[in-house]
DNA sequence: TATTTATAGTTAATATATTAATGATTAACA
DNA sequence: TGTTAATCATTAATATATTAACTATAAATA
């Protein structure tokens, strides 16, 4: 295999584009798209989330969140608040439409992960897990020498 | 940990966000983006490509190529040509540009590969991928009974 | 041969990513 | 205490992704 497709990210890229339109095809059905579908996912775990918080947990950057939250807002399923104790704090929370659409929706996205998962051994899934977290550098000595440092 | 951050597409995504920047950093530097540099990439391995054949190598849908290479030809780093034999295809190849860019970061770019690679064993590292081929459904039975085609 | 069907590249419309910058607010600190 | 620095959400500008549709061309077929 050339250099180019071995390398990380086409590895992982590839890997992306082969699952997601297995949860895509569901998503369309219901009307919103894959980052709209993280923002209702995180909300669903844990209400009154804000907006920072959105754009951690779902990896969505925050500019990026702004549209993204003003769309789920349009059709309803969420909603937004400023913070009285610290203004700069907008909390986010899921409409009872979003909650509904929630429930609807997770029992497939969960069938649609049993299935991916299922191709592979508990103990396969838990050691790609593992050499995943030490290629991001999150285990062992890391060093990102070519690191932003931000 | 939460399912949603255990799902396959989160799981990937956290990884690529983790690499991409110590990449980005270098293409920014030379005044490209990723997606422009994954085209150079694929031309720097073979010249005179078509627009489709670019488009499955480097796993850029066609719709968003033309405008990386519209981009990438104002720079001047490639070249496009109407094919004469069949006049539905486009040959795309780098100018002399282009090349000189690829013999500047190639270098580079396997530096930070290397780097990254060097976090895992090289069994790990063909573990990763062999477990990431079953997830996408490359291998196993129904992979190999059914197969797209395409 | 005339007609249908398939393919490569492209355009169009909408949604999202990336980077930098801004406004409002709060925290830190001389 | 008054100024500076940090934080959160947002806007702006450009680049890319996604889906559908369209054009030109070529292949298949009646």
């Amino acid at each position: 295999m050339p250099k180019f497709l071995d390398s990380l990210p086409m590895v992982l890229s590839r890997s992306l584009d082969d699952i997601m339109p297995q949860y895509r095809s569901l998503f369309q059905a219901h009307g919103i798209t894959d980052q709209q579908w993280r923002v209702m996912r995180a909300l669903w775990e844990q209400e009154h989330l804000t907006s920072k918080q959105i754009s951690q947990i779902t990896l969505i950057p925050a500019p990026s969140l702004v549209g993204i939250l003003d769309r789920l807002e349009k059709k309803g399923l969420l909603g937004r608040l400023r913070s009285v104790e610290d203004r700069r704090l907008v909390f986010i929370r899921p409409t009872k439409a979003g909650r509904e659409l929630q429930e609807i929706m997770l029992p497939k996205i969960e069938q649609i992960h049993n299935f991916l998962i299922e191709r592979v051994t508990s103990k396969e899934w838990k050691e790609m897990k593992r050499i995943l977290d030490k290629l991001s550098g999150h285990s062992g000595p890391s060093a990102k020498i070519f690191g932003t440092g931000n």
